[in-house]
DNA sequence: TTGGAAAGTCAACAAGACTGACATAAAATC
DNA sequence: GATTTTATGTCAGTCTTGTTGACTTTCCAA
């Protein structure tokens, strides 16, 4: 490790790879999703809900008609602790289980009225707080922030991600 | 909200404002930052650690000798909470405490040598996903990554941020 | 000098993650 | 048709990491 001082390489190209241009790549990271995460926090635990919560929620929202196992792969935690949450907020009305027609060991979620109200709630806020970061940086900074991101993630996530794009999931 | 389709700015140029885009955002903050401390948690298990134990080391390396007031403000958890983990660093001889000469209430803080050892460890595997991404996206991209994520903190710990620039703090 | 504020510690509790074991139902396979 | 696998749910117990409340020590200022 540690390149020779005055190495073969062009080192102007490479300044962003350097120990300290990284420790504040990760630094950047950690200090930005506490603010990432701030708005939608505030909200939730005025209903007695964590971050869990949320993902659930989102998640749902995105990929209506989702299985716990879809979703258990994507937010990648156990299913003791999914159903938990899930548990929950489908006591509280903000989440509907159906049953799968097709194959009935499948429950399919969707979010109810009152949970499409959250979601948006929770969405706005978190939105509210990535519009403002992007129209700050400009659209550039915008391109270049997403491709360091997908590069960041786990190959498995990334394909999530990806197909997230198109609707489908 | 929403705005008029075929409004008055050109659309070209604020695509990256559009709510589906926002969400992509959401979705790749989320889905990077769990790339983002993979690779040390897999690390921390082994030493029967957390990620509190991780935040802890990384900044008190940063700044060394800072005491755990310091440390409250920039990591944003009650003192008690960082104080059951600075005691188990402390009992395993990573982190060493001292009090202050000035004033005795104050505790500074410093890694060991077994401290700084885990921080190196752990920092590197952080750093090496980091590295790769950044190569793959290249620099234009990691200024615009940088420049969003600045503009996404609270504005408090952005003063922290741009603070360690300069080994402060 | 005394009384409040600040820094840190100890104790108890809650949320949310985990593992492991087990139950049920349905689908898939032999 | 019997067996195995899959999808889901549940119970019990543990761990990390956050919380609040109560406390000590130290400093500083009225």
């Amino acid at each position: 490790m540690g390149e020779h001082a005055g190495g073969l390489q062009g080192p102007e190209s490479l300044l962003f790879l350097t120990d300290d241009q990284l420790r504040r790549g990760v630094e950047a990271m950690f200090f930005a999703y506490r603010g990432f995460t701030a708005d939608p926090d505030r909200i939730l635990v005025e209903y007695g809900y964590g971050r869990a919560h949320h993902r659930a929620i989102h998640f749902i929202h995105r990929a209506p008609g989702t299985t716990v196992n879809n979703l258990l792969n994507i937010l990648g935690v156990t299913k003791q602790s999914l159903n938990r949450v899930l548990r929950t907020l489908i006591e509280d009305g903000l989440v509907l289980s159906q049953v799968g027609t097709r194959d009935k060991r499948e429950r399919h979620l969707y979010l109810t009225e009152e949970g499409k109200a959250l979601e948006q709630q929770l969405g706005a806020a978190q939105r509210a707080r990535v519009r403002a970061a992007f129209r700050t940086a400009g659209p550039e900074a915008v391109a270049g922030f997403k491709q360091v991101l997908e590069a960041m993630m786990e190959p498995e996530l990334r394909k999530f991600y990806a197909a997230m794009t198109d609707g489908g999931l």
